[in-house]
DNA sequence: ACGAAACGAGAGCAGTGCTCTTGACTCGAT
DNA sequence: ATCGAGTCAAGAGCACTGCTCTCGTTTCGT
């Protein structure tokens, strides 16, 4: 069978070397590592390596879908913990910003700047979104559930615009919460990985330098409020 | 003078000139812009553009450098607008996204990933803290003004390590504020930021197109909310 | 008017992504 | 066991990059 054959078996495994020899390029030289330099790690000459990947995007995309993934998956396991749902929420927050900050290049590559010239396909937008699918079903567990009790009394109304968009979402993003919580939901959600990103871009620094994961965590606590923990 | 002479004023022409091409040149290569490129635009050849930038990374300092001050300037002028104090915070926080739609390129420069193996010289530090000094002062003056009414009955109080980090750096940033209210600031903030980031690194996309300026406004009314407008 | 400094142009070095060709190897089917 | 097809590593080569150095020329301050 073709699929366990030495060849196949040869070419999986040097293809996960090169990805692992890739990403510890990222974190020196970022977006903008050396297909040749991986090569040369490698001890292969540089086109050997286009057999396995068909251009520097191409790589560029393995890796980014592999970060995903790995971010995906932290938070699914910490938001998966018993606990209350405050417990739930702050442990969900917490694995984003460890992952975060044991792979900061990781990171940059897929919440920071967009690599110029670098589209991606189609096989990135699911794994993109599976933090988020944890965070919407969070919300929506503990809405039908009653564990999330929020009064949206002096909630500014979104303006007409806003909210048949944000209705026309819903059934993909989190369907049967209310529009209200959803907001509030956006805020927190826009807030934790505002808080990784100043964290992790140098925006604290010489500012907020020993007590970084307390500010987080205060953060985090705020916005579990902001959505009714 | 050397200031006036024929020699100084065509050096200050053609490093503008320098600095504008390479901005327009941001826009498609992103921070691994092209000194060559940038240098053949310009007619000339790339050893002479090394006459007026010392280095590449010099080159990027100074669109940095320029970047800063004119989102930063930005900010002033909406901040000094007359009328309520929400009016202010909102005219400062759509001034912000508006230079950052503007200028995506360049938002993703400064406040984006950090470029790899650039370290930012001290110069930088100075501009780069314009707006935020803009919104410290803010808080202060609404503060001492009463313009900002804010009850820190129910807030969560933050871990003594973060207190005493924050209160040590609090003469640089704001004095005479409250400790609670200084971090509802750093809430909006961050989430002023946020959302903008997110907004231009392509979040949004398939979500919210429409009616992102919207969004963008009604998150910053719920900040308003949070800092006591 | 003269020496010093600044300047543009060109060649050159080491590195990059990527393509193409060449020869060796492995595979599955006969 | 053999043989054609597909796969592989290697090397040469192209156009590009940042950067350095040298070489005449121009401009400056004195």
């Amino acid at each position: 069978m073709s699929s366990n054959s030495i060849r196949a078996r040869v070419r999986q495994e040097l293809t996960s070397e090169i990805k692992a020899v890739a990403r510890r390029q990222l974190a020196t030289e970022g977006a903008n590592l050396s297909l040749r330099a991986v090569a040369r790690e490698l001890g292969m000459v540089s086109s050997a390596v286009y057999r396995y990947f068909p251009s520097r995007d191409d790589l560029l995309t393995a890796l980014i879908i592999d970060c995903y993934n790995e971010m995906g998956e932290a938070g699914e396991t910490a938001a998966a913990v018993t606990g209350t749902a405050l417990e739930r929420w702050l442990a969900f927050g917490h694995a984003i910003r460890d992952w975060a900050l044991a792979h900061q290049a990781e990171y940059a590559l897929i919440y920071g700047s967009p690599v110029p010239g670098y589209r991606a396909p189609r096989d990135t937008v699911e794994p993109a979104a599976r933090t988020t699918v944890v965070l919407a079903r969070f919300l929506a567990d503990g809405y039908t559930s009653g564990e999330l009790r929020v009064t949206y009394a002096d909630d500014a109304a979104p303006p007409p615009e806003l909210e048949t968009e944000l209705v026309q979402a819903l059934p993909v993003i989190a369907p049967d919460i209310p529009i209200p919580l959803l907001l509030r939901g956006l805020t927190a959600w826009i807030q934790l990985y505002g808080v990784i990103t100043f964290e992790l871009f140098g925006r604290f620094n010489n500012f907020i330098e020993s007590s970084r994961r307390e500010f987080f965590d205060h953060q985090m606590r705020v916005m579990a409020r902001e959505i009714g923990l």
